[in-house]
DNA sequence: ACGGAGATCTTCT
DNA sequence: GAAGATCTCCGTT
């Protein structure tokens, strides 16, 4: 089953958890390439200093303030594309950040994406996955509820409590005693291979 | 295992 | 003009 939009309009801290265990899917000349989602990162409201979408309305940050359900890609650093999920009703910044999945369909695709890396280097991490899946600039703004745009999640392996971790954000300032420091709103797979920043 | 730096360019101050 | 929701390579331990 996909997911619906009505899944999206809830609170994207509920979505990011509830993402967990879904799986991402793109449809490259009529192959499935997927993954199930085993990390994820919630940003929600202009009050969010981590989020693009605290400063307002920028033609960047625009898709934030869209229909749930739909892509928000950028590109950072100036070379990585990036997938998140609009969350929450329109007009309210917020969006999931896909930061891993694990390997599930395609695995010829990925390998040649992926190219000299080993399995799980290929998609754990947020840059990792979307090259590895094929994903960039061209999907955002794309309805991920429905198959027609190539690009969607579905229902797989919903994941119970005990199997899953949450803790602060990556990549912002690392500061204790920052505000975003203190909102544990990365979730993760506590035992998957496939998490990033993965510490034996 | 760990840390530092370079790559590369858009976005916002 | 500086920083950025990152990744990889190369150095040292």
């Amino acid at each position: 089953m996909i997911l619906p939009a009505s899944f999206y309009a809830q609170n994207a801290c509920v979505v990011a958890r509830e993402l967990l265990g879904a799986r991402l899917v793109h449809m490259i000349n009529g192959q499935r390439v997927s993954g199930r989602i085993v990390e994820t990162e919630a940003y929600s409201g202009i009050t969010d200093l981590a989020s693009h979408g605290r400063a307002g309305r920028t033609p960047r940050n625009l898709p934030m303030w869209g229909e749930p359900g739909r892509a928000y890609i950028y590109l950072t650093y100036g070379m990585h594309w990036l997938l998140n999920v609009v969350c929450e009703p329109v007009e309210t910044p917020a969006a999931v950040l896909i930061r891993a999945i694990e390997p599930l369909e395609g695995l010829d695709v990925m390998a040649v994406n992926r190219v000299g890396l080993t399995r799980r280097q290929w998609t754990s991490g947020p840059a990792r996955l979307t090259t590895a899946m094929g994903i960039d600039q061209r999907f955002n703004l794309a309805d991920m509820t429905t198959e027609s745009t190539g690009i969607w999640l579905e229902v797989d392996t919903p994941l119970m409590d005990a199997d899953v971790l949450s803790g602060p954000r990556v990549g912002l300032g690392k500061r204790v005693g920052e505000p975003w420091y203190s909102m544990p709103w990365r979730w993760w797979h506590a035992s998957s291979l496939y998490v990033s920043r993965w510490k034996p």
